[in-house]
DNA sequence: TTGAAAGCGCTAACAC
DNA sequence: GTGTTAGCGCTTTCAA
């Protein structure tokens, strides 16, 4: 078995206060003490048991992630972008996937809140049926949701400004000469899916632009994007543009239209959302809304820790305005 | 605050042990007593305390992974088939990510294994540098490696054969007619690398290939493919394909030789490896050895089933064959 | 500065 | 079938 502090007391000659004191640097204890302390430690290969810790202590220095899903590389940027603003604040980030599903999500949230984790970052699945799961969470767990929120929830959320910047989009694309427009998206299940949809259809209106042409919603995936774009091609007229959902979207319409010879930009313009990796070595490079990463991590851990520091902080919802990056696949820069 | 047994037991009018006995059903109570705990316990919304629990029992229903890197594709698509794998069973994913650094790696393990998880799965960083963190982990805690393994490190393993796999690539670039072949892979640290690294070697040697054209190593992302297609063409004679270490460098090399008008096929035939969700969709279409995610997810829990079943059972190291997927980046399927 | 001891919330002997 | 109670490993009053 491995060695407990009982242990470590034992064989240093001290009490276990004296143990844990010198082993967590709680307080001041005698030099001589201390280092036998420590010698007994390290010969028993002594390691604190967080779970008994986190007992005694009520907080665990962790804080929970859920994702909808692992496999959409948007997610894993921002992960990896909390991770590193986490880092040196010595908390360790436990993150989990809800496989696109409510109920695993819910699960999820229990399985983190039961282990006390001292917050909870997630992105919901849903916009309202993810409520369920978020409601669960007592009062006294601090949460955060990022880039997707629930509907008439209360709860601090960060993300960018889906609306402006599928505006982004469009604009860009009038301005390079599309009069006809489609928009392929997932379906509107998530509050991002919604707000992107809103804003391609408050952009058209703005822009007077014909609203006959197609809106096709499905999932933020690849395949989504290949079978949309057999659709458009098959509904007759295609339009001048194709503003997507998200990047992996557009990335299948791209690979579906160069399959079929349907030349981007000349033919039909496309564009993205997230700029994810692959965004820039798209064949041709995709124009897309840019979400920075690095931002709404800072804005994510900075709304958790207003919200660790005092519970009673009104909620706070932050939209970062997102910059649209100009590619191939609308022509390039001008 | 949260309510706990004992409020339940108490509002119920039970005994602490009874009420713990409703909410696992961990042994037979009356209906009447079963009845009223579970009526006190939605009243007082009651959520066991999972670490209370984790104490008491000494195990805790979840398994910890810890990823090299989880922005790199293929980890969340393995993570993805683990999670499949282990849903259903009743345990819990906790997902770490490494920051391609060993010393957070350890942390992590660290971490993990401090909160008790029954079972660790993780893909080393390093080949050399990630042993003292394996080390760490007591005998008593199951450990499978999977994709990558620590050398001269005595725990289970599974992963794909890349030695296979890199000579499966290598043969059918020669059969296609390439007599040169250079080699563009991440840096040796990991074992994957190492292994590639190798095939490729053995291969060369095999088929009596000229050996003197380029090995570049650098990291297994697409930047990395792209400044070693710049070296590549900079460097005089083009070999006649690249097989690429994976398919993020294949696709940074990809989009260089796209913008410098380099044909692939026709001039050059390039690979990648892991058949990554864009390597289908890369421009053209990549040939790369593909990793079967479901079989490796598999195995990797049965391992780790089998070890938490029995502690001494002898090391096991799964190697699975893996397949070559022909695509037009190699002149597509004949 | 140090130690004794309570107790975090729960489960599992053990007794009835 | 049910209750009493010890105790998982740790931190932290409280006393000395």
């Amino acid at each position: 078995m491995t060695a407990t502090i009982r242990d470590v007391a034992q064989r240093a000659g001290v009490s276990v206060a004296t143990a844990s004191r010198v082993l967590t640097g709680s307080r001041k204890v005698s030099p001589i003490l201390a280092e036998r302390v420590n010698e007994a430690a390290a010969a028993l290969d002594y390691r604190h048991n967080a779970v008994a810790r986190a007992l005694r202590r009520g907080h665990t220095n962790t804080v929970g992630m859920i994702v909808p899903e692992i496999g959409n590389p948007f997610f894993p940027a921002i992960v990896e972008a909390v991770e590193r603003r986490l880092q040196g604040t010595g908390r360790d980030l436990f993150l989990c996937d809800a496989q696109q599903d409510v109920a695993i999500e819910r699960h999820r949230v229990h399985a983190l809140i039961a282990r006390q984790v001292d917050g909870l970052i997630i992105v919901p699945v849903s916009a309202t049926a993810s409520r369920a799961a978020l409601a669960d969470i007592p009062g006294s767990v601090p949460v955060v949701q990022v880039d997707r929120f629930v509907e008439e929830f209360a709860a601090d959320w960060v993300g960018v400004d889906d609306e402006l910047g599928i505006g982004l989009a469009v604009e860009h694309v009038a301005s390079r000469g599309a009069h006809t427009i489609a928009f392929v998206s997932a379906a509107l299940e998530s509050s991002s899916a919604l707000q992107r949809h809103e804003g391609f259809e408050r952009a058209i209106a703005r822009l007077g632009l014909p609203s006959d042409f197609p809106r096709l919603l499905g999932t933020y995936r690849a395949e989504w994007g290949r079978a949309a774009a057999i659709e458009l091609l098959h509904s007759g007229a295609l339009p001048d543009a194709v503003v997507c959902g998200n990047d992996e979207i557009a990335v299948g319409v791209l690979g579906e239209f160069r399959r079929r010879q349907v030349h981007v930009p000349d033919r039909v313009l496309v564009t993205g959302f997230d700029d994810i990796r692959f965004a820039a070595l798209a064949d041709p490079p995709l124009t897309t809304v840019r979400q920075p990463h690095e931002q709404l991590a800072a804005e994510c851990i900075r709304l958790l820790d207003a919200r660790l520091a005092d519970p009673q902080t009104p909620v706070q919802r932050t939209a970062i305005a997102p910059t649209l990056v100009i590619r191939e696949s609308t022509g390039g820069a001008s």
